[in-house]
DNA sequence: CCGTATCCCGACAGATACTG
DNA sequence: CAGTATCTGTCGGGATACGG
């Protein structure tokens, strides 16, 4: 997704603490997360044992260089992944998801749980709204 | 859910089905979904009853006309909120959460209840490696 | 009041090339 | 192998103005 972001602007000035649809509230910034298209495909691989970044960039496809790198150093700031860096000849790093990170997956799960049993009806709810829309 | 996904639809075939790190998986459009930024605010607002559309635009602060209007009719689309005209002479329409977008405030309550909780944690993950970062 | 259409900017993703 | 640097196109999304 594209992150608007109100840069010039600066309109959300006041953060109203505990009101979600102030700007500052801790569950939008959790949103702008995993909103990253990456950060939810890279923790789920990475719940299933550590890897390194070749291997990471092979298995989630169509990430670029740029995108992993990026992305894993924010996992890592956020403190959601470990970075292990093994001093071979050819530099050997890996990652591995942390306990926190692992709470994460678990809560993702209820709405990987949710796409799959309802995105039929969401599915279903969008071809009647295009078939309407063509109708008419 | 390393595998296993993508069981319900059928709908997008053609794409290796059961691989979440192909594009086309139930899971990654949901994600593309939730990642809208504005979704998730107008999902919740809608949850606590109807709204017509300048009261939502008052009551989440920061959303455009544009962003508002578009948000809300793919919402519409995807079965998520419906949308009621009454053709009174300053035409007055109000949205309104649907049952399957009140399954989906339900999955969401998981993450948010999780932000709540862990992100103290993120934060002082992100401060320790700030500290780390400048100190070296 | 409820939108739609248009213009415009800058954030971000992708490709490419280079370094330790 | 594991990144970083840069350059560029795309596109989300804000502001504004207009139509129903």
């Amino acid at each position: 997704m594209q992150e608007g972001t109100q840069t010039s602007s600066g309109h959300l000035a006041e953060t109203r603490a505990g009101d979600v649809y102030a700007a500052a509230c801790p569950t939008r910034q959790l949103l702008d997360r995993i909103a990253d298209k990456w950060t939810v495909l890279l923790l789920t691989t990475l719940d299933g044992g550590p890897m390194r970044f070749n291997a990471l960039k092979r298995h989630v496809e169509g990430v670029s260089q740029k995108m992993l790198s990026q992305t894993l150093k924010q996992m890592e700031r956020d403190g959601l992944v470990s970075r292990a860096v093994e001093a071979t000849v050819p530099v050997t790093v890996s990652y591995a998801i942390t306990p926190l990170g692992e709470t994460l997956v678990e809560a993702l799960q209820s709405i990987i749980d949710w796409a799959e049993i309802r995105m039929p009806a969401v599915d279903a709810a969008r071809d009647a709204y295009d078939a309407r829309d063509t109708a008419a």
